[in-house]
DNA sequence: TCGCACATGTAACGCGTTACATGATTAC
DNA sequence: GTAATCATGTAACGCGTTACATGTGCGA
């Protein structure tokens, strides 16, 4: 019997919110968790499998509806793994950022090639931005009354938060290379 | 012939800055860009192996001294590359972070649980800032007149601005917190 | 003499993505 | 009819960490 990882562990939070079939886990993490977490096909369907071993989730054929689906369905094994692993420590996680480490080889090329590529990002934040603030509006809509709307909330204003920050720093970092290519002109 | 990794390129970065060892490239990222890159040995030393094949850096072994030092130097074709690589638009990474996986699961376990995450991560994140806030001093002082200095600084910058960031928000999410454990009180 | 920093590597394992593979249903 | 979405999976590969392995030089 291997140990649960952090997939599993995702995927037994998913099911601890609703029995749900693989594909609808994947909707839900792209709707509500990919800001900071999200699971690739790869990952997902053998980890259910796996998960199903283990007896912390069991499965339900459901075929009433045309299209064969399988729910799976957390069990009491489940809730308590899930619960002990919340508990413990979250392990803090090691950041790659490419764009950072481009930049910091910056004077290898062009600041216009720096420039270019903080621009994009600025673009990206701005988009991400848009679409938490989105996001959030529909959460307040629709789950308000949820004992997981303040949760689920906090998650979104740290993503909103952070997106901020770095749009600050993209201004920021624009000026400075502008001052570092009129350095170079005059 | 296979293609260079990001790995590689990091460092054929370092190398573009000073010829250095294996370890010199270690000892340097730790102090430098460990806020958003870093390499572990086991992805280091076989990376300057291929590196050298790939004859994009050449290895001196440096006797002199009487500890053997393998001193690695960046060639004009990995220059080349490298400067190819920088121009080329950086991926967006994909984070997976653990705090906040857990904290979006939080109904299942105590508020108490999630305020002790997030209190650990405010003063993970405070320690973070000041040790940027130090490197940061320490840029000043010794490379102000560096070509390299503008860029340096703006990465420490954005390590800095992200973690003032995460640190407003564990204050906001804190308050959040206590409000739903009075919620459950009462 | 003991422990730390210097210095270089290997092996095993698990993680995670990507591409591949299949097929049904529904909306246009 | 045809494209998109629903729905489930497999195989191969590369990435990255961890643990292991070895040995020197220097300062307390």
């Amino acid at each position: 019997m291997k140990k649960l990882n952090k997939t599993h562990y995702a995927i037994l939070g998913m099911l601890s919110i609703a029995p749900m079939s693989g594909y609808d886990i994947r909707q839900t993490m792209q709707k509500s968790t990919a800001n900071f977490w999200s699971e690739s096909d790869g990952q997902l369907y053998p980890a259910l499998r796996q998960l199903t071993t283990h007896k912390v989730i069991i499965c339900k054929v459901d075929s009433s509806s045309a299209r064969e689906k399988k729910i799976y369905q957390i069990t009491a094994n489940g809730l308590t793994a899930l619960k002990k692993w919340l508990a413990e420590k979250p392990e803090t996680f090691s950041v790659r950022n490419e764009l950072m480490l481009k930049l910091f080889f910056g004077t290898n090329v062009s600041p216009d090639i720096s420039l270019e590529h903080i621009q994009a990002h600025r673009y990206q934040t701005k988009m991400m931005i848009d679409q938490l603030t989105e996001t959030k509006k529909q959460l307040v809509n629709e789950h308000e009354s949820s004992p997981h709307f303040p949760y689920w909330q906090m998650s979104i204003h740290y993503g909103i938060k952070l997106a901020e920050a770095k749009l600050q720093w993209c201004d920021e970092a624009i000026q400075d290379l502008l001052k570092i290519k009129r350095g170079i002109k005059s």
